[in-house]
RNA sequence: CGGGAUGUAGCGCAGUUUGGUAGCGCGCCAGUUUUGGGAACUGGAUGUCGCAGGUUCAAAUCCUGUCAUCCCGACCA
């Protein structure tokens, strides 16, 4: 590929509404232009960058037992009322209509196509295990498209979906995208975390996320310093925190005037935070309160909140009417009052503090010296791991501290068990001749998510810094005059010469000044550049450039090949 | 969906307060000189001032509505 006839429109002004570093270098490198609201355009570089993602999802996929098939992204509302979705994805989803008025959706997601696929045709347990994947556009309707393609409403998904006769093969799927997972961006050039993750409303099976590690991810995981536990922030778990024992003194009830935060409590009682038990109230889509105690200085966990909860879908903040009828009072609440039947949560670790201060159930007074193993009614409360990780707590593997950090979710894995294949009746004969369900996995990779965040983990001030295996082109020879005819044919010879040897190869004969042609290659990011100036013409010498550590070669005409493959190696 | 901001040339922006011929930088086109890190000079092209209504002799500017984009929050498999 010649740099003059590819369309490559490169800016010197970073546009104003691109607000991270990847969609600002997407964007300037002539990567990407967006079409509309979280709709982008790629072109040829962004192109060749995706392409390169896609065949390395591919290979992996393909090692793993997985077959590529293409699903069609227009779905029918028969299939997504079968497993009651058509109702419940809600606003996310984009809908539509054909002119006989049947209604349609584009697809945010496929299982409710391929189990429709595979159930007509896997009869048999001799069929399984079998994997399917595709790599699509996907629709979600997202309320607020942001930061370039890191939240898009139409973009590239890889999503592959298992289907074993038992338990067993599907935790065996599972490892297998697990392993082929990492190698996907092991092979990308990311610094990644599998994490822990929620998977929420499913339940009972595994689920990982994908983290690339970068300070403007949207995901906030915890990460063990010394062993390589890593969950996501809601997923994290917890021990309890166990304080030392101390003499414990009589419940006794104070004046707190205007104390109705914990803040202003601490203060006025002249205690730490973390001597202190807070409380937050929760309505539930059912109606049914719920009142979360944790320490002070800890924040209650909703999706942990929620798990415990049976049948509850949504949380919000509670009306004070809901919680005086409860016998509570806003701001100063406390378990020690309540009335029986409500549903009283307290963190566990929690239980295990003493002589702390908590609210008395009406307005400007608390209780101090308070020792819920003691003082509050077992029979009442439910106790379990509510809280939110904060940097600094113990591992739950290990014990040792939790490093929180920042990341950006590429790719998931999940098992699903049955809930679709019960739903929309896919199922097998085992070798009982027993008719049973398919058990499900499925796992999806965001493409342009990954190339995202690629950019996000390997930039400086002059542009992209490009993984090798991931770049649009691996090495781009730079005529460094183009008008000078020897120059020009010299980059052409060498030009020819690493395509002969099978090397990713873009040559830049465009007619600009040589400053122009510099700039443009570090903005783009092309991991190497061969630079062929007077020098070359006049003596022979070619100059090899290393975008990521500015390291520069300068090497005969016979040594320059050996040397371009091997730092092609080193990348 | 709540809060905030912004829509003026391909990109970045000024002009709006106080209504009076549409501007600047970069880019683009032509020419001359230049030529190893975003060249200089000369000449040139490019705008429904987001859109629709209204007020006015006159609207980028004031009023109403609407659409779009971005940020924060909420939400989210």
């Amino acid at each position: 590929m010649r740099a003059s006839n590819l369309y490559a429109p490169t800016l010197r002004n970073t546009p104003a509404e691109a607000e991270i570093i990847s969609h600002q270098l997407m964007y300037r490198a002539g990567m990407i232009r967006k079409s509309a609201g979280g709709m982008y355009n790629f072109l040829p570089l962004g192109w060749r960058t995706i392409r390169k993602i896609e065949q390395i999802i591919r290979e992996e996929m393909d090692a793993a037992g997985g077959q590529e098939i293409m699903m069609p992204i227009l779905q029918p509302s028969e299939l997504w009322e079968e497993s009651g979705r058509w109702a419940a994805y809600g606003d996310e989803m984009m809908r539509m209509k054909d002119r006989h008025g049947r209604e349609f959706c584009l697809g945010p997601t496929h299982e409710e196509m391929i189990t429709a696929l595979v159930r007509d045709e896997v009869r048999s347990y001799k069929q399984l295990p079998l994997m399917l994947y595709q790599i699509q556009d996907k629709f979600r309707d997202e309320r607020r498209p942001r930061f370039g393609l890191m939240r898009s409403r139409e973009f590239i998904m890889k999503d592959l979906y298992s289907f074993d006769k038992d338990v067993e093969g599907m935790n065996v799927s599972y490892q297998k995208m697990y392993d082929a997972y990492s190698r996907i961006f092991t092979r990308c050039g990311l610094e990644f975390r599998p994490v822990e993750a929620d998977n929420g409303a499913i339940g009972g099976g595994h689920s990982h996320e994908f983290t690339v590690l970068a300070d403007n991810g949207e995901s906030s995981i915890a990460c063990c310093t010394k062993c390589d536990y890593a969950a996501s922030d809601e997923k994290a778990e917890l021990a309890a925190i166990i304080e030392p024992n101390e003499e414990l003194l009589p419940l006794e009830k104070v004046a707190t005037p205007g104390t109705d935060n914990i803040q202003k409590l601490a203060d006025y009682l002249q205690v730490p935070v973390t001597k202190t038990i807070k409380a937050i109230a929760y309505q539930t889509d059912t109606e049914e309160l719920v009142l979360a105690f944790t320490r002070g200085d800890h924040e209650v966990n909703e999706v942990k909140l929620l798990n415990l909860l049976e049948g509850a879908r949504e949380l919000r903040m509670a009306d004070e009417e809901a919680i005086r009828a409860a016998g509570g009072c806003p701001g100063f609440m406390s378990p020690i009052g309540i009335k029986a039947g409500t549903h009283v949560i307290v963190d566990h670790t929690v239980m295990h503090m003493h002589n702390a201060v908590t609210g008395a159930n009406e307005i400007d007074a608390h209780f101090r010296q308070v020792t819920p193993e003691r003082d509050f009614d077992r029979q009442l409360i439910t106790v379990a791991d509510i809280r939110m990780v904060q940097e600094g707590d113990a591992c739950p593997r290990c014990g040792a501290p939790l490093h929180m950090t920042r990341g950006i979710e590429a790719g998931q894995v999940f098992t699903l068990g049955t809930k679709y294949s019960e739903a929309m009746g896919a199922t097998f004969l085992d070798e009982q001749g027993k008719e049973k369900p398919l058990l499900m996995g499925c796992y999806g990779i965001g493409v342009g998510r990954t190339m995202a965040a690629a950019i996000e983990q390997n930039n400086d001030a002059d542009g992209i810094i490009w993984p090798r295996a991931i770049a649009p082109f691996e090495v781009v020879v730079v005529a460094v005059n183009a008008k000078n005819e020897e120059q020009l044919a010299y980059a052409e010879e060498i030009y020819s010469e690493l395509r002969t040897e099978g090397v990713d190869v873009l040559l830049d004969d465009r007619k600009e000044r040589a400053g122009v042609k510099f700039k443009d290659c570090d903005l783009i990011g092309y991991p190497l550049r061969v630079t062929i100036g007077p020098k070359a013409v006049e003596e022979g010498t070619i100059e090899i450039k290393v975008r990521r550590t500015g390291e520069v070669l300068t090497c005969t005409r016979d040594a320059y090949m050996a040397k371009v493959v091997e730092l092609l190696q080193e990348l």
